[in-house]
DNA sequence: CCTATGTTCGA
DNA sequence: CGAACATAG
């Protein structure tokens, strides 16, 4: 009855509420936690270099938490199934825990585990990542919801969440330890060019930070509703990334936020948005690798193997548009592996509609630059922002990027990222070529915006 | 109980 | 446009 039980860690790296953990922790025997770097397993989609840069980070504070309890963390790299499989075979342990993961690659891996589990161990997963797990929400009719406003309403009336289970205060440990690679040899930090070097300085990942993030957030939670489209302000919860790997729970947060009345109501909204991408990943797991709607399968997207194409959407990477909300919001996210959301909506506009570029492009250059880079909440976004997704819109969505600038005031945001328009003050700022004020090292508008929309519109109708 | 039709509304 | 629900048949 002592046989040890392994914790497979994935994207759910917390001791507290954490029901993989508190079911080991709860066995009284030997706990063995595992992190497996899996770039192998089939549909795998490896993680960009900043969610690496975050992982590596996330991964010590994990690690020095389980010592603190007594514990380790057992570092492999290769599929996840063949080596919790050799774990089990190494050790004699008979249940491997682990909290349920969306993404097509982790329920491959979910798979191919228990097949190679057989009637060794036993593979038990628990909920606990989402507020409600996926699938489980559903219509009058039993079907799960494709419309968010429908899916809020009714994930609503489930909350609160249970109350937040705490951290072990203690773990068994096995007689012997499997071997385990060593996190520093993952080579996760860059270094050719020390590009992160910077995040550090706008991130503490881990538990701690999660949690901090949360308090610091809490008393400013009641502004949201106001402040979250103002990307000059610190208004909004920077709590993606650690949702995202899992240092914190969605309940925790729910918790900890709800309660002071209607005006955190919107956060919560946004909570649930997490929630929501899920729910549509599950139902249709290619969602990030196609649009959703057939028909806009044929939307004639400008070829990215033209030179001119390229140079746009490079120009788009770097933040060199000539848009300076756009600008400043690209390179936001190269300096800190995030971006406010009011602008990750501009930006994305802007490449899709503007430059008439598949919104896949996108996505995959957040995918690889966000530290908070999902695949449920990067499709299901960038497929809102396309309109080639789930929700039904009549109308094409064309942001003029120069409106939102000023309607967000986005003048000191824009003073802080793009630094050749530091000294432009602020009517003027949100289109300094306009005003005749544009520095001579800023780029000029890459295309105008009336000619631009009429572009889209026009591609748009085609698919009509 | 199941399907058909009307109405409402969308991060 | 089309999802979701209410109501009708």
């Amino acid at each position: 009855m002592s046989k040890p039980k392994i914790i497979w860690f994935r994207r759910d790296l917390r001791l507290s509420d954490q029901a993989a953990v508190a079911a080991a922790a709860a066995s009284g025997c030997p706990v063995i936690p595992v992190y497996i770097l899996d770039d192998e397993t089939p549909k795998h989609r490896i993680m960009g270099g900043a969610s690496r840069w975050w992982l590596h980070r996330s991964l010590e504070e994990l690690e020095a938490c389980l010592q603190d309890l007594g514990s380790r963390l057992i570092l492999r790299e290769g599929p996840a199934s063949e080596h919790l499989a050799e774990i089990v075979k190494s050790t004699g342990a008979d249940e491997v825990h682990g909290l349920h993961h969306y993404e097509p690659w982790w329920r491959n891996a979910e798979r191919m585990l228990e097949k190679t589990l057989g009637d060794e161990a036993r593979l038990v997963l628990h909920d606990g990542n989402y507020l409600l797990p996926p699938g489980t929400v559903t219509t009058g009719s039993g079907t799960p919801y494709k419309i968010y406003t429908p899916f809020w309403k009714a994930l609503r009336q489930h909350m609160p969440p249970g109350e937040s289970a705490s951290a072990p205060e203690a773990l068994d440990t096995p007689d012997r330890w499997p071997g385990s690679d060593v996190l520093d040899d993952w080579g996760l930090l860059p270094t050719k060019p020390d590009w992160a070097a910077d995040l550090g300085d706008h991130w503490q990942p881990g538990s701690a930070g999660a949690e901090d993030n949360l308090e610091e957030f809490a008393d400013k939670a009641a502004e949201y509703d106001e402040g979250r489209n103002l990307p000059s302000e610190e208004l909004v919860s920077r709590l993606s990334p650690h949702l995202h790997f899992g240092e914190i729970s969605p309940a925790t947060v729910w918790n900890r936020l709800a309660g002071q009345g209607s005006k955190v109501e919107t956060y919560l909204k946004e909570l649930v948005w997490r929630d929501y991408a899920q729910n549509v990943i599950d139902q249709f797991p290619q969602y990030g690798g196609e649009s959703y709607r057939e028909k806009m399968r044929a939307l004639p997207w400008r070829d990215m193997g033209d030179a001119d194409v390229k140079a746009d959407f490079k120009a788009w990477c770097k933040g060199k548009t000539g848009y300076p909300i756009v600008d400043a919001g690209m390179r936001e996210l190269w300096a800190t592996g995030w971006m406010h959301n009011r602008v990750r909506m501009i930006a994305a506009s802007f490449l899709i509609k503007h430059l008439l570029i598949d919104w896949r492009e996108g996505e995959q250059w957040f995918w690889d630059t966000l530290v908070d880079a999902d695949y449920a909440s990067n499709s299901v976004n960038w497929q809102w922002v396309s309109g080639t997704g789930v929700d039904s819109n009549m109308f094409v969505r064309i942001m003029a990027p120069l409106t939102q600038s000023e309607k967000f005031d986005a003048g000191d945001y824009i003073r802080q990222w793009v630094p050749e328009l530091a000294d432009i003050d602020d009517p003027y700022i949100h289109d300094p070529e306009d005003h005749g004020c544009k520095p001579a090292d800023y780029p000029a508008k890459i295309i105008g915006h009336k000619e631009a929309r009429a572009r889209a519109l026009a591609a748009y109708a085609e698919v009509k």
